[in-house]
RNA sequence: GGGCGAAUGGCGGAACUGGUAGACGCGUUGGACUCAAAAUCCAAUAGUAGCAAUACUGUGAGAGUUCGAUUCUCUCUUUGCCCA
């Protein structure tokens, strides 16, 4: 018998799923279709450990659906448009198309070894024109149908970059890829009005029966609908405003009001443009972020104004009007009233500058002389000190009897907000998708004619430019529609907009007249399963609804409303972190053991400190190559072992001797499979133990499809380890070679789709190639004859008893009787109740 | 501060609707083979006591429901993620 080797099974395997086209797709409307989608990677270089999971674990499915006889899609491409390609290929002066190509072909080489069951003739690269040429005619429609408009905007300006961020991409006041502290700034953008779809948004969450509960509710909290009312307080100074509006979701705390806060770029800053002051006031706020965290951590700082708000509900009442740092423009109007005893930022802005706090709200357990003192208090309770609106209840009736009140005087109304923004879709970077827009000389809009279309990226561009490269293009720039001179958009479209659609793309990648055929999006959508990373559960997944419910609006031949029908979000690769006495980070083959201790390879005296174990990343250096470990142990072993440690949604460690085990495992059972051949081939048994290999198998069919359908990955992982281990007892014994020849079959089907190159190649040499289909089991031979009863006394497990199936409770009690534990436990003492559960367990209650 | 989740041997993790806790793997220990080592194979492996059969304890802590709780309820601790 030879050694089991992988290199020649694999690439014999992956050759001929090739050749054969056994991956290939295509509409068949007498198959029930199954479309599984893994999130298509960024062409960064080399593929790493994180795709080896998420398209294993998409690679398992896919190959069992199959198996069930599913038409299946499992198809792949690249997001390839993107700012790394811009800085790599400015470092190393290359043209970015070429920087990604030759990533692309790098990795799509890689995944291939990987022998996954993917559809490369649906292959699509969102850099290409072929592709973005579509997206640029969505977004003409989305024009039409008046979902884009343009308008200027405060952005998120990462200096280090240079190029406008959205909120979601800034982290901690920080760019998400830079790490630059953000700057507020003001641009003309394009906008995609995602807010329109605020309310579906959220609505089509309780459709999603098949996502994580956990972004359901991230997708929610970011939508972030809040109830409240909107109300208009009339306003006495010296300048000509009469009223300011606000959003609040708290009017029930109006006599707890003490100022008026407005945010520094609310219309009334007009007055203010020429005040020394209040120019230096905006400065400073510019410099605390725009994302909320920022907000409630920092300094609440104001500007007062010489305005007075009046009270509404109390017209006596005026207090000052202040700019504040901690007031948006984006959110409600951009103006708030400060109630400080109930809402910490309010308090911490009138304690700096010595305003009221007038206690409105007390806990249920306080009584009415409950006074807020260190903190706010937002929590439920009762009203006081609030005239007419004493003793109603927080929040349930309190905050709908306000608004009641407000709307019968005739000053609010009942309000929903959202916390959701429109989606700013413009970016100053060369790399992306070209807006499809120009301007006139006198800056009027208009659209590229659709005929005009695709506007292609101009080539050779010098990238060492200061700001947007496209801009200094002057021949690219400048262009004639309908005999008139136009300049064209500079900017080009976030790449989470080439992300927002492709799904739709892999249905139709090669038509060539429009992003996709109806009739192939009406067979193949909703995509089934999606699975990718956790980190996209906000942003790429809300991008997709959007573009999907944008799509479908106005389009009555758009058949469904959500995207991605299941969703299934894996845990990262992680690896312990080291770090040298200098506090440099080590990558794993820097490092040696010396008895207990790490040391720097080749050099003893250097103490390695182990860290952590985190997600693998470059600057860490706790990576592992994917492609070196194909090398050494094979595309199989390695999908063995990345199965095998965690289950798929969580983080899971990576280990060399976890990864060893795997290779030797398939070793082993090569060996197996030699013994079962030579079993096979040379039939001289009876057969004893027939029986007993049939219901195993079917037990194992049983397990590892329901294992497969809730994505225990690694169950089934220890199933295999657990046939291994029966079948190695079992082949000693005598057993009919053509029972074994057909459970063997089945055995090897239901391993496939975790090693498939193994699995064929077996198959193969025992001849066994046709009809290949996933076995089902026989419900009848998955129970077992004789059952281990436990036997419980007063609750407590004190005896197993083998029995047979089905007994009932008084023959079961008798035959406990004649056992000796009757003599231990039972002498002298009479049964006062008897629990029975069949075919499970007796549970004997006796006096003491 | 709010929301959601998690906590099981030395480690990663199993356990169907409440019904034999610790499947499977790693590691460790002992043994076989070998001049020796590696590899391989066999065995043991939650803790305590015992030669053993066995007994008691045990799923983060504490209570509760139940004949019976890793599983359900409440309180707390730690921890992860998301939002603030």
């Amino acid at each position: 018998m030879e050694r089991y080797n992988f290199k020649t099974v694999e690439e014999k395997w992956q050759k001929e799923w090739i050749n054969k086209g056994v991956f290939r797709s295509e509409v068949d409307n007498s198959k029930e279709k199954f479309y599984c989608l893994e999130m298509f990677p960024y062409p960064s270089g080399k593929i790493h450990m994180g795709h080896v999971r998420n398209y294993t674990i998409g690679d398992v499915l896919s190959r069992y659906k199959s198996l069930q006889g599913f038409n299946v899609m499992h198809p792949m491409g690249w997001d390839a448009f993107g700012m790394p390609a811009e800085n790599a290929a400015r470092e190393n002066n290359l043209d970015p198309k070429e920087w990604t190509n030759k990533n692309i072909s790098t990795m799509k080489s890689q995944l291939k070894r990987l022998g996954l069951s993917i559809d490369w003739d649906r292959e699509i690269s969102t850099c290409s024109e072929e592709y973005y040429k579509h997206q640029q005619l969505f977004f003409l429609e989305l024009y039409d149908k008046g979902l884009v408009y343009r308008k200027e905007n405060y952005v998120n300006w990462d200096p280090v970059d240079q190029t406008v961020l959205a909120n979601e991409q800034v982290i901690d006041g920080k760019g998400w890829r830079s790490g630059a502290i953000v700057e507020r700034k003001k641009l003309n953008q394009w906008f995609f009005n995602i807010s329109k779809f605020s309310q579906e948004l959220l609505d089509g969450l309780d459709e999603l029966k098949l996502w994580p509960n956990k972004v359901k509710v991230m997708q929610k909290n970011w939508i972030g609908k809040s109830f409240g009312c909107e109300i208009s307080f009339k306003v006495e100074g010296d300048l000509p405003v009469k009223e300011i509006k606000c959003f609040t979701t708290r009017p029930d705390t109006l006599f707890g009001f003490s100022f008026l806060a407005l945010s520094v770029d609310h219309d009334i800053s007009k007055y203010f443009l020429e005040d020394k002051a209040f120019k230096e006031f905006k400065s400073e706020c510019s410099k605390t972020g725009t994302t909320e965290e920022a907000i409630a951590i920092g300094e609440k700082i104001g500007f007062k104004t010489n305005l007075e708000a009046i009270n509404p509900l109390n017209p006596a009442q005026k207090v000052p009007v202040y700019f504040a740092n901690f007031v948006l423009m984006d959110y409600g109007f951009g103006a708030v009233f400060g109630c400080p005893a109930h809402d910490q930022r309010d308090f911490d802005f009138a304690k700096k500058y010595g305003l009221e706090i007038k206690t409105v709200v007390r806990p249920e357990n306080e009584n009415d002389k409950f006074k807020v003192k260190n903190e706010a208090y937002s929590g439920p309770g009762v009203l006081i000190n609030s005239d007419f609106l004493n003793k109603l209840k927080v929040p349930e009736e309190s905050i709908l009897k306000t608004i009641d009140i407000l709307e019968d005087k005739k000053i609010g109304k009942k309000k929903i907000n959202f916390r959701l923004k429109d989606w700013g879709v413009s970016r100053q970077r060369y790399w992306g998708c070209p807006i499809p827009m120009a301007y006139d000389e006198d800056g009027n809009v208009t659209t590229i004619p659709k005929e005009d279309l695709p506007v292609k990226l101009p080539e050779n561009v010098d990238l060492n430019s200061k700001g947007n490269p496209l801009d200094s293009i002057i021949n690219w720039k400048n262009i004639m529609i309908g005999g008139k001179k136009y300049i064209r958009e500079t900017d080009t479209l976030d790449t989470f907009v080439c992300s927002s659609w492709y799904y739709l793309r892999f249905c139709s990648s090669n038509n060539s007249d429009y992003g996709y055929k109806q009739e192939e999006i009406d067979y193949w959508m909703p995509v089934d399963q999606y699975i990718g990373g956790v980190e996209h559960a906000i942003l790429h997944l809300l991008y997709s609804r959007f573009f999907t419910k944008a799509l479908g609006y106005k389009n009555k031949k758009f058949k469904f409303n959500e995207p991605f029908k299941g969703l299934f979000t894996q845990g990262m690769v992680c690896h312990e972190t080291y770090k040298d006495e200098n506090d440099n980070w080590l990558s794993p083959d820097e490092i040696e053991l010396d008895g207990q201790q790490y040391y720097k390879k080749g050099n003893p005296n250097n103490k390695v400190r182990v860290g952590p174990s985190e997600s693998m990343s470059k600057s860490k250096k706790n990576v592992i190559d994917p492609e070196n470990i194909i090398n050494n142990y094979g595309a199989d072993a390695v999908r063995l072992f990345i199965l095998s440690d965690s289950p798929p949604e969580k983080d899971v460690q990576w280990s060399d001797q976890g990864m060893v085990a795997s290779f030797k495992f398939l070793q082993k059972l090569w060996i197996l499979h030699n013994k079962i051949k030579e079993k096979i081939e040379n039939n001289k048994d009876d057969g004893g133990d027939n029986e007993k290999l049939n219901k195993f198998t079917n037990q194992m069919i049983e397990k590892i499809t329901n294992n497969l359908e809730d994505f225990s990955y690694n169950v089934i992982i220890a199933n295999i380890y657990e046939t291994y281990n029966f079948i190695n007892k079992i082949i000693e014994k005598k057993i009919d070679s053509e029972i074994l020849k057909l459970n063997y079959k089945k055995i090897l089907i239901l391993f496939s789709p975790a090693i498939p190159h193994f699995t064929a190649e077996c198959l193969e040499d025992l001849n066994l190639v046709h009809e290949i289909k996933w076995p089902k089991a026989d419900k009848n031979l998955l129970e077992e004859d004789k059952i281990d009863y436990v036997i419980q006394i007063n609750g407590k497990k004190r005896a197993i008893l083998k029995e047979n199936r089905d007994i009932d409770q008084d023959s079961l009690v008798s035959k406990i009787k004649l056992n000796k534990l009757s003599d231990k436990y039972l002498k002298d003492k009479s049964i006062s109740k008897i629990i029975f559960v069949r075919n499970r367990l007796i549970n004997l209650i006796i006096n003491e």
